[in-house]
DNA sequence: TAGATTGTTAATCGATTAACAATC
DNA sequence: TAGATTGTTAATCGATTAACAATC
């Protein structure tokens, strides 16, 4: 493991791939597998899976391959999902309320653990099994929630104020459903969701 | 123009941006601008901008820069959103319900013709304003409505076959949010949204 | 004309893949 | 031992950025 060098973003993406895919075959219960065949489970080329393992050690055995309960704990661990990790939502709206639906999340050790709403209406309902809080209240909220993920599902006009929160409350990154820029401290990281964009590269590969 | 290269495509992920920056632009009745201003105003370097601008023509004068109105009229042209794009949606669930209310969707062309769901409950009520319809009848109606865009909500284990009926119906390209790998003719192609990916490279970044 | 800014070429940078000695 | 497969180095490939002649 080298700490000096700083991993490539689509070795970390490529993590995640690898990590669901040890998950199901673990359902599976499938003990041993090699390189070859993550390529053949996940299309990804046998030496960049290996390549991309070497930014953090060694995990498989000359001749022998991985095994895939312990591939799936170390890579769970890098990726700081080996224990349940607290996310706030703020926008509680449909797809704020999808999300929070959405069975994958705690599957993979992601609990959304406080609903936030700027709208009167909204907050004192309950959204599945969360009650919707007032969104002046997240930095009160998040002493105990402890959070440090926070998704972003409100609209443009209410993303910055609310960004301004989250940072305040001791959110450290963000994963940002509302189609706009934000402005947040070196020290913050925000990952963008833009389905538009996804629709305008496939839009592009239309023949006509 | 040089139709002969293929585009990379973190430049056709780029153009959406641009585009997206443009028709902003044009809402504040900015007529022209410069790379600089790109560079500015979405965080993307200048000289990318005009490589990028590069493999589809020439779009700006030197000394003065580009009209805002040509320019996202020229992109918009080349993501093949420059008239309504009809889009179906299968999946009927939370996230396909939000994906309809949606706003900037009919904002950027995309129009969410038709929506079906394999659920007897489902089939026939309203969504917004839409009938959800039959998954078994795709094709049949897809005769009429001429849609060759897809957005996949549907669970993973249902994923497969309503592709296969979407590939039957004329869909040349598709937005899976089903978090599973989809089998498809080379000449279809998919983007794949993955929330549990986002979080992880989020995660990742955690320090503790 | 002088200043600004383009489109494009060349230089740099970084990521992917192939090759192979080491090892089980 | 022979066969399989790793971890890592070196080669390849492709994308980003800098530089600048052309042009308004």
């Amino acid at each position: 493991m080298n700490r000096e060098i700083k991993v490539p973003m689509p070795t970390l993406e490529r993590l995640g791939t690898y990590w669901k895919y040890l998950n199901e075959l673990e359902d599976n219960y499938v003990e041993t597998l090699s390189s070859a065949n993550i390529e053949t489970g996940t299309g990804i080329n046998a030496a960049q899976f290996r390549k991309d393992l070497s930014y953090f050690g060694e995990f498989g055995r000359p001749g022998i391959g991985y095994n895939v309960h312990d591939l799936q704990k170390r890579i769970a661990h890098i990726l700081k999902v080996d224990k349940v990790q607290p996310v706030l939502l703020v926008g509680a709206g449909n797809l704020g309320s999808a999300l929070i639906g959405y069975p994958g999340l705690k599957r993979f050790h992601f609990h959304i653990v406080g609903a936030f709403d700027i709208d009167d209406k909204k907050i004192g309902s309950k959204l599945w099994d969360l009650d919707v809080m007032d969104v002046r209240r997240i930095k009160e909220a998040n002493e105990e929630l402890e959070a440090k993920i926070a998704i972003l599902t409100v609209p443009p006009s209410a993303a910055q104020s609310v960004t301004d929160r989250l940072v305040d409350a001791g959110i450290k990154v963000i994963l940002n459903f509302a189609p706009c820029a934000l402005h947040v401290p070196e020290s913050v990281l925000v990952r963008e969701v833009c389905f538009i964009q996804e629709l305008t590269v496939l839009s592009y590969h239309l023949s006509s």
